[in-house]
DNA sequence: AATGAATGAGCATTCATTCAT
DNA sequence: AATGAATGAATGCTCATTCAT
């Protein structure tokens, strides 16, 4: 059985603590911070608050907010990366990596904060290709290989234009995350919900 | 040929103004200051800026900035349910109304605001279910009427879940908004783009 | 039996208007705001809401808000004086006069907007003896002649230092509109607290 | 000889601060902010502008405007009841007492703060017995405890009804702060009046 | 006489950031 | 490494006042 390895796991300040754990320690929170209110609604003060720690300490780990922000970003999105390599290596199926990763999207905690990436490029009005798809390549590539997989194994049609679905599933899995705003609060629905994705795009990408 | 109206189309300060101009005339650009920054990012001082009126003027027509928010997102809401009649009226097929339905939402321009909407709520913190859906829920229900149409002429399954599927679609659809951030910015790119999303969404609907 | 006029009795909008009528309803409302707020906290939006006329119309009727309020203050002191003289004019003796002027500040219910007068000079930095002097010497004066009329009569002592001690009184009366903070709310606890203040005097000017 | 202390003695910045002198320098100014305008009146800029400290320092040190003011009026206010106490223990007679409270009512010059209350509370709509008293109560007790201390050492009259003439004794004397509207501007005229104030009320307090 | 749209200075407050200790 | 005091620009909003109609 793989383990999920979520960021901020741990939530109150260590004991005996080195540079490092404080670090991580507030990047934990700030991704929380994050999550809950988005990047120009943040403030320095609400990450302040709720680490208890002064702001002196945040802006020894971090150049600035946005520089906090962005690491963040990283580490989520590393995390999500590491975790899909665990648990998409055993798998050979395109169909099965699909639903996989589905449900990584899902059960990966603090993914929200990459929902607030759109935000974030447009309030700082980072919106060139370069800047937003550094951030977001690595994701993506995900469902690219997914895809080109499928295709050479005969899974998925041989004419599908690879580049434009990709973009089209990763918007799609990732817009779910949005849904904590409507009635799918409950683990159980989410997990449907983020199934039901799967099972509604399929019969477009098998043969 | 149904001409599409277009929030906004106005954008230079009208000669001989009345109040209603005048107000009108605040939305079309604070519409356009919300789309470009967000919610959060958005100052008065922006919008004042842009219309080049002064402050007082903003708030004799509006509350305060979350109404006038509001009062924006209302108007675009409307204009697309607007349009969305006039286009899909002479329309029989679920099929054909999907791609309608699709092409609106690329056509029109102001529709980015709308996907400014998550950030609002969770800056402000009325992500109730309440406050959410009394925004969404016009749009919502284009989807959810083009599926049980479609249920009810034969055109899709029968066992479709009507309204988790139309939150799929919905969601789907408005997500595409952001593609402005990848490499979709010519009117033609993102036309394709939009077609191909109901391409690959239609074979999970149809018998 | 003497009719106490108050000002303000009629607090709806007169119909069939004339100009002169507008501006006391004005006039009127005003002058419960400038109660209930004080001079600086009360606003000109303030008295627009409450008299539901245009902020022109005041502001034909008033040059500015300090007219305004001046205007105020000044019939509320023309009021008092009217209803003083014809209280008293009766009355021979000093001692009585006292507890009719005691009770004439009890009685009329506009007098809180003299309160305000403090925080009105020192608001708009008109610490001048000579424009406080202008609107507190009427009823000042009423003080010192009833002052003058006891020395002059025998009740009260030779040698009372009558400009010193009537500034004493007009204070120490004027003071007592402040006893709506406290726990004097009812009409039957102020009226003996107005009494109970001459009682407490009285000794120290008799002779 | 006892000195009396006054709040606000420095009123320059002092050199090598500690964050406590800070926050006491900016108490000091603000103190006389409010007794010169009033608290409506009184801007944070004003303040910011008479302590040459920036807006985010006196927000570092004080929540807001009303935390600030408050904290000014329990300072003077505890700095009276200070003196209050060390000025009044070796007097045993209520009639002399009533001139030490009288005296130092006149000395303490940043008392005309309290003045500015009865405005506080009306503009800020806190217009309830609770809070008014929580701030008046102790000097209130000043008067009450030497009224009942006059009765039982048989200075004064035993029928007197001590808390409304303590209300009233208390009312006067604080009117009297109102005097430097008038043509009380020098210490002597003004120390003057408040021994008057006392030698009037005195017969009809005692036996 | 009366209106209400328009103005811009001013308001209390929050912000990201700096820096001496 | 960590602190918290200090900064001043920026924020959302209110104000008294003006003026064409």
């Amino acid at each position: 059985m793989i383990e999920i390895k979520k960021v901020g796991d741990i939530m109150s300040r260590p004991i005996g603590v080195n540079s490092e754990d404080t670090k991580q320690f507030i990047v934990d929170i700030a991704t929380k911070c994050f999550e809950q209110k988005g990047y120009s609604a943040t403030s320095m003060a609400d990450i302040k608050n709720e680490t208890n720690m002064s702001k002196g300490t945040i802006y020894y780990h971090f150049k600035n907010k946005e520089e906090l922000y962005l690491y963040c970003i990283q580490q989520v999105s590393n995390e999500f990366l590491h975790n899909w390599t665990m648990m998409s290596k055993a798998e050979h199926s395109a169909e099965k990596k699909l639903y996989i990763w589905a449900n990584l999207n899902n059960l990966v905690v603090q993914k929200p904060i990459m929902n607030t990436l759109h935000e974030y490029f447009v309030a700082t009005n980072k919106n060139n290709y370069d800047a937003v798809i550094k951030l977001y390549e690595p994701e993506f590539q995900i469902v690219k290989d997914i895809l080109v997989e499928g295709i050479e194994s005969g899974e998925f049609k041989n004419d599908l234009q690879v580049d434009d679905i990709a973009v089209l599933l990763f918007n799609f899995m990732t817009s779910l995350d949005h849904l904590d705003l409507f009635d799918y609060g409950t683990p159980q629905k989410q997990k449907k919900i983020y199934r039901l994705a799967i099972d509604l795009i399929l019969p477009g990408l098998k043969k």
